[in-house]
RNA sequence: UCCACAGUAGCUCAAUGGUAGAGCAUCCGGCUGUUAACCGGAGGGUUGCAGGUUCGAGCCCUGCCUGUGGAGCCA
């Protein structure tokens, strides 16, 4: 008898499967009973009535618990009363294994409860839905880069000091080195990659020390991170939107029925499309002042005013052309104003905030040497970085993506913590 | 680091300063189409911790702990 996967039931109508998984949930009325069985790929309710099996299979039911594991065997007919459209008439059972006390009831839970339980949260249907969408991102931005000639690039993790000389980094002993740091961007080594191999991308972990504690923001994060040599900020801006359009196409196409799920509203989802609005940051700083937001330009936004400025469109919105102060030492100047950094922001619509930061490198050897002073950096742990401008400097830029910003986003999640399978926050560690 | 809010049964929550309760979960019983099934019954409590006010504190006051949201910083 063949052994099959929910989601493929469809094909097997009329025949006799089995089904090997989990129950998610029992209802009985007496002599009949249902099982609700769940195999990783989706739910099907089993019926049996008694008389029509065996007493031995059909007592079964009673020593059943909520995630205890079993092999259900039956035929498999179409029936819109059952969850999925499919049932099983179930001709017999076999018990794998009996689950103690289930902690998750399918009753309501705090948060907070079910963050201390998230490797059995993790089979509920909604983060069922959420890892599958997840997965569909990560597959759609591998197969964007890939398609379009980038190299795979990954960057090191232990890093002698930090990327940006910002950020307060988790530090760790390293044997007679003295202290590594976690990387918190692959960046300059993906610049290494540009100037090496063309077009690449750093696609890691990355890790910020810092006390953050908004919905916003994890110490442990993917990020992936294409760097492009000979692309100036234009062309930066324009990759940046023909990638967002790739992976949230894919999700719209592969993920509907999950989006369903997590009864999200894709109607900004289908917006984006390129071109995508693209604006100063001088304009954007103006939208917030004819909002009567009191903002100094100059500044960097805050997490409100970024909301403010992305309810202006209804698709991503990408800002350019920040001032240089509140941007990294290594992004090059706009030659019309000296004060301006070539960098660009994407702004997710519905106050999901920076999802995309972006910029031009500065390739000058000269003026990079100053910046670095300027930042108060240490110039000999950059001297390997100064070596891509005394060897072949290129113009070239890139942007980084923050992939759980981007599920949460695409998912319409209110806290990232939800799109990854084990959020690491700065008061939570385990499991 | 700062600001605000919260902590009562395994879980989610009630309880004017006056006998700590409900739903779910668990256990027992009933029900031939259930949909977070339903109906009847049972067990289950150091009200986060330490003090204080009061005849009397889950409730008021002080301190601490833990968590949540936000600010700063960032993706």
């Amino acid at each position: 008898m063949a052994r099959v996967y929910i989601e493929e039931l469809s094909k097997h109508v009329g025949e006799e499967v089995a089904i090997r998984g989990w129950v998610y949930n029992k209802r009985s009325s007496g002599k009949i009973r249902f099982i609700v069985v769940r195999d990783g790929t989706g739910l099907l309710q089993c019926v049996m009535v008694k008389g029509m099996i065996p007493d031995d299979v059909f007592n079964h039911f009673d020593s059943l618990t909520q995630e205890s594991s079993l092999t259900v065997i039956g035929k498999i007919k179409k029936d819109d009363r059952a969850p999925g459209g499919y049932e099983m008439e179930l001709s017999n059972l076999q018990v794998i294994s009996i689950a103690k006390e289930y902690p998750i009831t399918p009753k309501e839970h705090g948060v907070d409860f079910l963050m201390d339980h998230r490797h059995l949260w993790l089979r509920s249907s909604r983060q069922h839905a959420i890892l599958r969408i997840r997965h569909q991102i990560i597959t759609a931005i591998r197969e964007f880069f890939d398609n379009h000639g980038f190299i795979l690039m990954d960057a090191p993790i232990f890093t002698p000091a930090a990327c940006e000389g910002t950020s307060t980094l988790f530090e760790t002993d390293y044997f007679d080195l003295g202290k590594a740091y976690l990387t918190q961007s692959g960046q300059l080594y993906g610049e290494a990659g540009a100037i090496a191999l063309g077009k690449i991308y750093v696609f890691g972990p990355t890790f910020r020390a810092e006390k953050s504690k908004t919905r916003r923001h994890l110490t442990e994060f993917w990020m992936v991170e294409p760097e492009v040599a000979f692309n100036d900020l234009n062309d930066n801006m324009e990759l940046a939107e023909e990638f967002l359009e790739h992976v949230v196409a894919s999700v719209l196409k592969y993920r509907s029925q999950e989006l369903k799920t997590l009864e999200r509203n894709t109607k900004f989802l289908e917006n984006v499309k390129k071109p995508l609005p693209k604006i100063s940051y001088t304009e954007a700083v103006d939208i917030l002042k004819k909002k009567g937001i009191s903002f100094e330009w100059g500044n960097d936004f805050g997490g409100t005013d970024e909301t403010v400025i992305s309810e202006q469109f209804d698709r991503p919105v990408i800002v350019h052309r920040y001032p240089a102060q509140v941007k990294a030492f290594y992004m090059k100047r706009d030659p019309q104003n000296e004060a301006l950094a070539l960098a660009m922001d994407v702004l997710a619509p519905e106050g999901y905030g920076e999802i995309i930061g972006g910029s031009q490198r500065e390739d000058d050897y000269d003026t990079l040497v100053k910046r670095i002073h300027e930042h108060g950096l240490p110039q000999s742990a950059f001297e390997w970085y100064l070596d891509l401008r005394r060897y072949g400097s290129v113009p070239h830029a890139g942007f980084g993506l923050g992939v759980e910003r981007t599920v949460g986003w695409i998912c319409g999640l209110d806290h990232v913590r939800e799109t990854i399978p084990f959020p690491r926050m700065i008061y939570r560690l385990t499991p």
